[in-house]
DNA sequence: TGTACATCAGTGAACGCGCGTTCACTGATGTAC
DNA sequence: TGTACATCAGTGAACGCGCGTTCACTGATGTAC
């Protein structure tokens, strides 16, 4: 792909850049003054803003859903991979908080309508890593026979609920009283 | 507050403009055209496009708190609150697309900062008549005590994230098949 | 190994468009006596 | 009730700023023989 590995400190630039500037000032201006790296360099990788602000949405994704499969697939049953799942999204919130803000504004406040095809492609393996191993546990019989998306929002809605307000600065809100709390509540809402 | 009757009008025009042309085309340019109101008048009511955006999630936000608190007040029990309070959710969003998206996006996409006291006056004693519900049925022992927060979290976390993906056209979505399963796994996860 | 060449990576001044905002003004409405 | 006046509501041409994008170019790197 990048032949130059020039390219790769270049890209690389570019990506923690926007993470910095955004959501505050995410244009040209201050990626090419912050980085250092030339408007046309830019272009020349990303080929617009957008592509670069797609690009980034992709690996942080990535980087979620990956912490996410690796989780539940080392866990010991069922309601261990529910609390480690939860942990690992409050985990990944915590640890790279600019990366969370990232995947829950980009969709509303970029257009990344363009790059949807390509995004989805890159999630929908860790997407059936998940639900892999949620329809496993269907299958055996720990977690309930419901539709896997339902399954999704039970397991995932309360755990991005609590990243969104947290990014928010809702004034109450712990991500550690939630890994201590939720794991245990979701498992209910899951179990047989 | 509005001493002429061409005030509210002018107003109600201008909001309803926004919710048709939000998010594709939010400009002043779309609002004066659409709406057949002047720039100078958009600004005599809310003082810029963002106030008016600020006003506009006031009231959206509003109507969908009013439709929750509404909804368990006239619950005949606490499981039946949990049920109703979903469906008023879920009811909101198939109802008014437009106004779910913009509540939902809006403090993303926009920049709400300065009108965020005002806001949360607004949403303070509509919240108040929630928790003081939940809080109600902890005393009573028929919800588990759990800081009202995460209780906040188990039950609007699933619904909103369904929300949010129905009207990102995500497929496989089904906001009435939510409906039928939802209430019943979220109250599980908050009973005693 | 050395050299010629093709391709990739990087540069930044210049462009032009669309944006939100302003302001001097007119028109409409309510109020006071 | 009629009239004078103050205030509120509405108008839209003009402004200027900041934005993303382009492009003709130079420099760096890898490849072929």
């Amino acid at each position: 792909m990048t032949r130059h590995k020039r390219s790769e400190e270049t890209i690389r630039k570019l990506l923690d850049t926007a993470l910095e500037v955004y959501p505050g000032d995410f244009t040209l201006r201050a990626m090419t003054t912050r980085s250092g790296v030339s408007m046309g360099s830019l272009y020349h990788h990303f080929g617009s803003l957008e592509g670069l602000a797609a690009a980034l949405y992709g690996r942080c994704m990535d980087e979620l859903l990956d912490r996410m499969a690796a989780a539940v697939e080392e866990a010991a049953d069922a309601r261990d991979g529910v609390r480690r799942a939860v942990v690992a999204y409050l985990g990944f919130t915590a640890d790279h908080p600019d990366k969370a803000r990232f995947i829950h504004a980009a969709p509303y406040a970029l257009d990344l309508g363009p790059y949807a095809e390509r995004i989805a492609a890159a999630k929908a393996p860790r997407l059936a890593r998940l639900n892999g191993w949620i329809r496993g546990h269907m299958d055996a019989g720990t977690v309930a026979r419901l539709p896997v998306a339902q399954v999704e929002m039970l397991l995932i809605g309360p755990v991005a609920e609590v990243t969104r307000r947290w990014l928010a600065g809702v004034p109450g809100i712990d991500l550690e009283e939630a890994a201590r709390i939720l794991p245990d509540r979701i498992w209910r809402s899951l179990g047989e």
